[in-house]
DNA sequence: TCTGGGGTCCTAGGACCC
DNA sequence: TCTGGGGTCCTAGGACCC
């Protein structure tokens, strides 16, 4: 049996713990860069906001319902995951953290499975003072659906137990496929078009059609709304396989050089996030794209990879790497608004033998050079960078609505009184 | 003027092999 | 009129998630 605990409008329900002064104000953050919304609180989507929407278009519904908007802070939101997540661990033998709000249970023996979701929900908005969710089924499918229906009738006190099939029957009928965590748009379009209204119809849909029609992801989804657990769970994370770090800038970058700086930023950053997985890399790539929307030119959008001969972690061969492939894909013109860096095809050591052909040999004591970079930018990203990436005046992304980190920094602890 | 960032998985198709 | 069959590896693209 699974709970899935999920956080009620995680990042807008961060801002306003701080901020009496916004109860009952409509609430919303936006994406890196202030580009579009990305939480809501309940009076904002009242107000008719939706998720995804161009901040530039919504601004007068901003200002004629007196909507308080926040730009992403992510030190603020990470830290009161941690916080939520310590608290789970206290409920849970096994806790498979899924994302920045949410996390899967293992409730294997639980006798009273409402009273604990009951119990789970009191203690979180206790300690944090912030609301979840409690969704209790057989499959993590179920579990999500059940955490929807918990949110979505009050009447549920914010605690939905399906371990009954008949309940379970009961809300698939009420429910459309679209609802079904893993059918997106496009699916759901494609689901209703086949004559199948409900995530009810769905589920008992013959498996053989799902699969000859659709793919084994959809009759993996199907067979986890009959009861049948499907997808493991991941009480540690799986290595990844990839890393990127990529942003926006404020201003539109038109020159090599702001744009080889930002190349540099998020080489370092892809690469201290590299060490942080204790992994090595052999591929590096570099794209850079201007901004489709922009109506006076054309878009341009391109990427260039280069295979190491050595994994490596070190950020000097990083950033040389995704030098490299910049001046592959650079062109002078567009005006460029988005830089990054993927790093790829990862090994959990270096290779110790050295390849008579490859350029970017490891560095004598360089392992020991990247531990001291990465100690002192642990007590504060941007302690120490390389002179490669500017001082980030150029390409830096907007963030005008800014709030406190009021967890993580002591300039900035709210005060009481 | 202004539209996020970071991931995963699956499939189709091409290159290539015997 | 009339294509061999079976396999692997790689990449691009599509779909999904938060």
């Amino acid at each position: 049996m699974y709970a899935l605990v999920d956080v009620n409008s995680f990042y807008a329900a961060c801002e306003t713990l701080f901020r009496p002064d916004l109860k009952n104000r409509p609430v919303i953050v936006l994406s890196n860069n202030d580009g579009c919304v990305v939480a809501r609180n309940a009076q904002a989507k009242q107000a008719g906001i939706a998720r995804g929407e161009p901040f530039f278009k919504i601004r007068q519904r901003v200002e004629r319902y007196g909507v308080q908007v926040f730009s992403s802070n992510y030190a603020l939101y990470a830290d009161m995951s941690a916080r939520v997540m310590a608290i789970l661990e206290g409920f849970a033998p096994a806790v498979e953290c899924y994302s920045i709000d949410e996390a899967f249970l293992d409730l294997s023996g639980v006798a009273d499975l409402h009273a604990l979701g009951c119990e789970i929900r009191r203690c979180i908005k206790r300690d944090t003072g912030l609301t979840v969710g409690v969704g209790i089924a057989p499959s993590k499918t179920l579990a999500k659906l059940a955490n929807h229906a918990a949110k979505r009738w009050p009447a549920t006190g914010g605690v939905v137990d399906l371990s009954d099939p008949v309940r379970q029957r009961r809300l698939l009928a009420i429910m459309p496929p679209e609802e079904v965590w893993g059918i997106g748009r496009r699916l759901g379009q494609r689901i209703h078009t086949m004559g199948i209204t409900s995530a009810l119809a769905l589920a008992q849909s013959d498996l053989w059609f799902i699969r000859k029609n659709f793919n084994v992801v959809l009759e993996r989804t199907v067979r986890e709304l009959r009861g049948e657990s499907c997808l493991a769970f991941e009480e540690f994370a799986p290595v990844k396989q990839e890393i990127i770090s990529s942003r926006s800038s404020a201003e539109r970058l038109t020159e090599y050089d702001p744009v080889r700086e930002a190349v540099c930023a998020w080489a370092a950053r892809a690469a201290e996030k590299l060490r942080g997985e204790r992994q090595y890399c052999r591929y590096v790539a570099t794209f850079i794209k201007n901004s489709p929307h922009d109506r006076h030119q054309a878009y341009y959008s391109n990427s260039a990879g280069i295979r190491l001969l050595t994994p490596t972690q070190d950020t000097r061969d990083i950033t040389a790497a995704a030098i490299r492939a910049l001046d592959a894909v650079w062109k002078p013109g567009p005006r460029y608004l988005k830089v990054g860096v993927m790093l790829g095809d990862f090994y959990s050591r270096g290779v110790a033998q050295l390849n008579l052909f490859d350029s970017y040999a490891p560095r004598a004591n360089g392992e020991k050079l990247m531990q001291a970079l990465d100690a002192i930018n642990r007590q504060g990203r941007g302690k120490i960078w390389f002179a490669g990436q500017g001082t980030g005046e150029r390409w830096a992304m907007k963030r005008a609505f800014l709030s406190p980190c009021y967890t993580t920094r002591y300039g900035d602890l709210p005060v009481a009184g």
